[in-house]
RNA sequence: GGCGUGGUAGCUCAGCUGGUUAGAGCGCAGGAUUCAUAAUCCUGAGGUCGGGAGUUCAAGUCUCCCCCACGCUACCA
């Protein structure tokens, strides 16, 4: 099918913190390449995206900070899109899911699904804060943990054992709003039924686009596969898109159902700014709609949304949702809340005019198949050996020789001999080949190819020799220098979807106007005679003082973190008497054996030695020892404590374990050998 | 536990439906060169293609088992 328009979308960041590295080489970066690779092709092609600012972590935050969640959104939505802009994405439009615009269209949305019957009800009993008045979020709700006895676990998860919860698992809930017992109240809620979208889903999806690639056709197979069930679009929360039924009063719109409607509005909003229509980039279906994502939004983009899309009925389909892995840094996941990340408002202060280093790095190093790692000894390595060395410097020598021998006017082609000849025919063959990769989402290869013309650059001059020919054969060094000029000016073009900024300088210095895609591959882009500027270095070095600044900062980050975590310290339990505590018999044993427990993540089957008798105890330690590493360990047990049965082992007795601020257990072990049997005390 | 994706030179990755001595870039070593931000160009070293078994005349490429990483999901509590 050949497609009229493409309406293309970057996920919609969500506006509880900054931008950063790994947002931008998922997503931004190569959306931003594709969607300028196309605009120069001369496509009608619409790049949408904009802030997605309701769900329960911005009310969370705000309540944090002691803020309106419209505080914390106007924040950090102005924050974003002032970076996205100083950084080169190339928006035709940003837009925020707060706006009126979106609020209209994602009701109407409902609505039209409402009215055509596609959800079913469904009545349930939720956690509700009489005092407040309102339903509590899972996250709103603290208890203590049925598993581990932590007092403050949250009604979704408790973060001290790690288990994921139901809010009625809790004992003695409580709500984080009035700090009283909530009640369980009756409530109704709005489901999308995902299961009777099964087989259509297999058709779209396995049959009709298996040019998707692996990892999102890989999971979303396996999502249809498991079974798909139906999911509330509503939810009990007061901020949000008000649900536009009258019997849904202080209900709001799943994020998840408004979010993408968020593209739509979002091109509306564009239209009217620009008087143009909106309809046909979400309607026609010659229209191309292609979501760029990160990997956390596969079921969202392949499934949900386009369930929704389909049940509304006018609208087309994404036709492919490209979505990257995962970017981590300096071997570790990247975290905001652990603030272990490259935040791009502070590389465009910190690395004034880095733009394009840092996309092409990005790009470079995309986790396009698999999670990859940014460091910054390669950002400094790259840039220095890449587009300093190879692409800078060759523009460089092709500018700095035709000053020196033609006073900086491109002097004309004479006769090609075979070399010539061939670097043509190459040069006519590249725009081809990077703009296949690009149109296959394959950034990394593009780029490749697209510095392999500059490679080429340089070794002709170093096989030409234009230095030495000037002694003999003005005439001849005039031929070469057109051609590598040629071959500058076609980079202007080739290079300039991952580097816009310096495609822009590069032809200030050539003297020429951006051209077309149509036009690279061509020997004749600068005219005779045209005159150049003085050649200006399009990269520096990165010294390595600059680097190691970044990596001091990361390090400085990753201390000042666990102070943070100690924050979180629990607070000292109620008093006991000293009966209490002789209640307890405690005594140091020595693990004699260890295994895994079957269909279990954590636990370890211990046999102890205790003095009195070696003991089984199962203990959830195995993703800290494995069983070679716990075997020959001196512990501390807990002898006394009731048998248990865990996962069908009975367990009696408890490793004692000592918890480190990032989740890590250690054995409790005397400074001093001491055997089996010791007591505690 | 189930499912998905990945595991190929020091690093980042190509290797299509199985077929001659497994490739590229960066890094490294040696050489050439000086127009260029000591940049460039050439040459070279370096891989039992995660491990094991199997199918085949032939396997990185297919099948089975296992290990590791990341993700999704379930069960147990």
């Amino acid at each position: 099918m050949s497609f009229k328009r493409f309406t293309i979308t970057a996920a919609l960041p969500y506006a509880n913190g900054p931008v950063h590295i790994g947002h931008l080489a998922g997503v931004y970066v190569p959306a931003d390449i594709y969607v300028r690779y196309m605009r120069l092709q001369e496509k009608d092609v619409l790049f949408i995206c904009g802030s997605d600012e309701l769900g329960v972590p911005i009310t969370l935050r705000a309540k944090k900070e002691g803020i309106s969640p419209q505080d914390v959104v106007d924040r950090y939505h102005a924050m974003i899109a002032k970076s996205f802009e100083e950084f080169g994405i190339s928006f035709d439009h940003y837009s925020r899911t707060s706006s009126p615009v979106h609020w209209e269209t994602s009701s109407e949305f409902f609505k039209k699904l409402y009215q055509d019957g596609v959800f079913t009800e469904e009545s349930s009993k939720q956690y509700f804060d009489e005092e407040s008045q309102q339903f509590l979020a899972d996250r709103y709700i603290q208890g203590t943990c049925p598993n581990c006895g932590f007092a403050a676990a949250y009604g979704d998860q408790c973060e001290h054992c790690g288990s994921s919860l139901s809010p009625t698992d809790l004992k003695q809930p409580k709500s984080m709003l009035s700090g009283k017992p909530p009640v369980l109240k009756e409530t109704k809620h709005w489901y999308l039924p995902m299961d009777q979208y099964e087989n259509w889903l297999r058709k779209y999806i396995l049959e009709d686009h298996r040019e998707w690639k692996t990892n999102v056709y890989g999971q979303c197979k396996s999502w249809i596969d498991q079974g798909l069930k139906p999911r509330a679009m509503t939810r009990d929360l007061d901020w949000g898109v008000p649900v536009p039924l009258e019997e849904a009063k202080g209900k709001v719109l799943y994020v998840w159902f408004d979010a993408p409607i968020g593209y739509i509005s979002a091109t509306k909003e564009w239209a009217k700014a620009n008087n143009r229509n909106w309809e046909p980039y979400w309607k026609d279906s010659d229209t191309r709609l292609i979501h760029f994502i990160g990997k956390d939004n596969i079921v969202f983009h392949c499934i949900i949304f386009p369930v929704i899309l389909k049940a509304h009925g006018d609208y087309i389909l994404p036709d492919n949702v490209p979505a990257n892995e995962f970017l981590n840094l300096e071997g570790d996941k990247i975290s905001t809340s652990r603030n272990w990340a490259v935040w791009l408002h502070e590389f465009l202060e910190e690395l004034p005019g880095k733009q394009d280093v840092l996309r092409y790095v990005l790009c470079a190093n995309a986790p396009e198949t698999k999670d990859n790692d940014f460091t910054w000894k390669e950002f400094q390595a790259r840039n220095n050996n890449e587009l300093v060395a190879i692409f800078g410097n060759f523009i460089n020598r092709a500018v700095v020789l035709t000053h020196k021998y033609f006073d900086g006017q491109v002097p004309p082609m004479g006769k090609t001999n075979d070399l010539d000849t061939e670097i043509l025919d190459r040069l006519a063959e590249y725009p081809v080949q990077i703009g296949g990769s690009l149109e296959n989402f394959k950034f990394r290869e593009a780029l490749n190819q697209m510095m392999d013309v500059a490679r080429m650059g340089n070794k002709y001059l170093a096989d030409t020799e234009p230095w030495k020919v000037i002694k003999q054969d003005k005439q001849r060094v005039g031929t070469i220098l057109n051609l590598s000029l040629q071959i500058a000016a076609n980079l202007s073009i080739l290079a300039d979807p991952f580097l816009p900024r310096t495609c822009e300088k590069l032809r200030a210095i050539l003297g020429i106007d951006k051209l077309k895609w149509a036009d690279s591959g061509k020997q004749n882009l600068l005219q005779t005679g045209n005159q150049l500027e003085n050649a200006a270095l399009l990269f520096e070095k990165i010294e390595d003082s600059v680097v190691e600044q970044q990596i001091e900062k990361l390090k400085a980050s990753k201390l000042e973190n666990n102070p943070d975590q100690q924050v979180q310290t629990r607070p000292q339990k109620p008093e006991i008497t000293f009966d209490d505590f002789l209640k307890l018999d405690i005594r140091i044993g020595k693990v004699v054996s260890a295994e895994k427990v079957a269909k279990s993540k954590k636990l370890l089957k211990l046999v102890v030695d205790t003095g009195l008798e070696e003991r089984v105890i199962v203990s959830g330690i195995a993703q800290n020892y494995t069983p070679e590493q716990a075997v020959g360990q001196t512990v501390t047990v807990l002898l006394n404590l009731m048998p248990r049965k865990i996962m069908g082992i009975e367990s009696q007795g408890m490793i004692l374990m000592a918890e480190d601020a990032d989740g890590r257990f250690g054995f409790l072990q005397p400074d001093k050998e001491v055997k089996p049997g010791g007591e505690v005390s």
